[in-house]
DNA sequence: GATACATTTAGCTAAACATCGAAATATCCA
DNA sequence: TGGATATTTCGATGTTTAGCTAAATGTATC
């Protein structure tokens, strides 16, 4: 029971929120969902670290960056069955246009 | 998408997520919630509200009790959905022995 | 209305958490 | 190697939360 309790809390943040659902399209680095989201690196570093420690994410390096994605096909059924309880999914359709062009090669962390 | 974070965010505590699975079986008083769960009268009572705040539970009075229970449809679907996840369910199914033998006219509230 | 039981509120403490900014670490490329 | 970019760690801070006890409120029954 403590693993699923778990996995509720870290979904229980929006931004923690924002970030799996983002992931269900696929890999995303750090600068890309630091453009996305309006907090600080170190915030959203921690953030990735409550998800991970869930078991709801994973990070592998990739050259300069480090991906971030869905832990696995349990974690990626846990959270796509949440989708179907939104209310509003205006952050979420938002978030989605934000990430479909998102360009790792050019999402500077420094913000200006 | 904030109404579903709270949802989580109320199931993403042991106690409350208990009280969920419980209430799943039928209404239940406080007292009854409270001969299961080791903790005092206050902590149970504010868990109580943050789960009706999130809209996943209801009360309603009966005679000296106040009967709590799932909110609605939704709701309990909700709360059912994520059974589906469950790795450890010893808890859940120790509860659900108490909770069948349980009276509420034989609960009383002093812990001995 | 007094008493017993059920529940909530209030006041408190300690722990957990979200956040920031800055420093530290890691990688790539010129 | 050094500069630029990416990410994590660290220390500090304010807020939230779970928990307690005790007092207050509500209801039923004698």
């Amino acid at each position: 029971m403590n693993a699923l309790v778990n996995k509720m809390k870290a979904l229980g943040e929006a931004n923690r929120f924002r970030i799996c659902i983002m992931l269900l399209e696929g890999p995303l680095c750090v600068c890309q969902l630091l453009s996305v989201l309006d907090i600080a690196g170190g915030t959203l570093s921690n953030h990735l670290k409550i998800l991970k420690n869930a078991q709801l994410i994973d990070q592998r390096k990739d050259g300069k960056w480090i991906e971030y994605y869905i832990a696995g096909p349990e974690a990626e059924k846990f959270i796509r069955s949440s989708l179907a309880f939104i209310d509003d999914s205006a952050q979420i359709d938002a978030d989605r246009k934000v990430i479909a062009v998102s360009d790792r090669n050019s999402c500077s962390v420094v913000k200006v």
